[in-house]
DNA sequence: TTATGTATGATACAGTGTATCAATAATGGC
DNA sequence: GCCATTATTGATACACTGTATCATACATAA
């Protein structure tokens, strides 16, 4: 779990800490892989050997993760997924962007160029809408539901 | 009420009726001119004179409002609004584009070049991802919330 | 009118998220 | 170590959102 070390140096540097039921959601957010709802990765989480948490505890807890930026909530679907620059050292130097399956509910992040971003930012900017660093989230059909 | 009249005279040509019930809730969707999730919008209604209308039945006219392209429902928010192309005589020819305010939930339809909705598709395309002619959503903080 | 399909009403319930308070664990000062 | 303080977690209740299901009303055509 290399991914669990870093976040831990990353939250120590931040001054805040990564408990023993902070790294039980975020490993088994890791390690699903796909994106969750608090009531899945509840159910995840209490499958282990651990004694149960409950949803409440879930739900703090991953917007502790999603503050540290350890973990991205995608408002599309309302599930949460593990963010994908965890072990590298690199943070997010541009907004994420994820694709989100109609169908499946799979996520795929992606990098549209820093051009189309520029441009999307400036349409926002022409009626006053200042975009921040949230993430896009674009929703279409993967390639395995799309047959 | 020029929107209703070209909203029936669409449903006309698809062959389905806009009934009393439907047109309230369009009515109501048309006059707040912002976006409303299904139980604001129930209570909306049922502040007219009319007969109670139970949520069940705003979310299926809500249904069929959105398969004839009446009303957008924005997947981010969970919130209805009324399309903004009802009255004018050309149809979505691209997909719409929405930016909505994280803190009012205000939403504003844009236009983005279709250079960069190709840029998107075409990233898209690239890891086999299908966007369909959904709309885009984009969150942000629009200029009222930014100071 | 009767039969058929469509639209709406009513009820119950499952799922999701929040508010609140209680209990436990960690931390710092003495 | 012991106590006070804070951070974290547990537990309960509840509000809100959306769906399943069946019953009723309405419209249309034979």
């Amino acid at each position: 779990m290399n991914s669990i070390l870093s976040a831990e140096q990353k939250c120590a540097e931040n001054g805040v800490k990564l408990t023993k039921r902070r790294k039980e959601v975020l490993t088994a957010l890791l390690e699903c892989n796909t994106a969750l709802s608090a009531y899945e990765l509840t159910e995840r989480c209490n499958q282990q050997g651990e004694p149960a948490m409950p949803p409440m505890s879930v739900y703090r807890i991953l917007e502790f993760l999603e503050e540290q930026s350890l973990v991205h909530r995608l408002s599309t679907t309302n599930k949460y997924i593990a963010c994908s620059h965890i072990s590298c050292d690199h943070s997010h130097f541009r907004r994420p962007q994820f694709l989100i399956c109609n169908d499946c509910t799979r996520v795929q992040e992606v990098n549209v160029t820093p051009e189309t971003l520029k441009a999307i930012e400036r349409v926002a900017a022409n009626v006053g809408f200042n975009l921040g660093d949230k993430q896009l989230e674009v929703s279409g059909t993967c390639s395995d539901c799309t047959q």
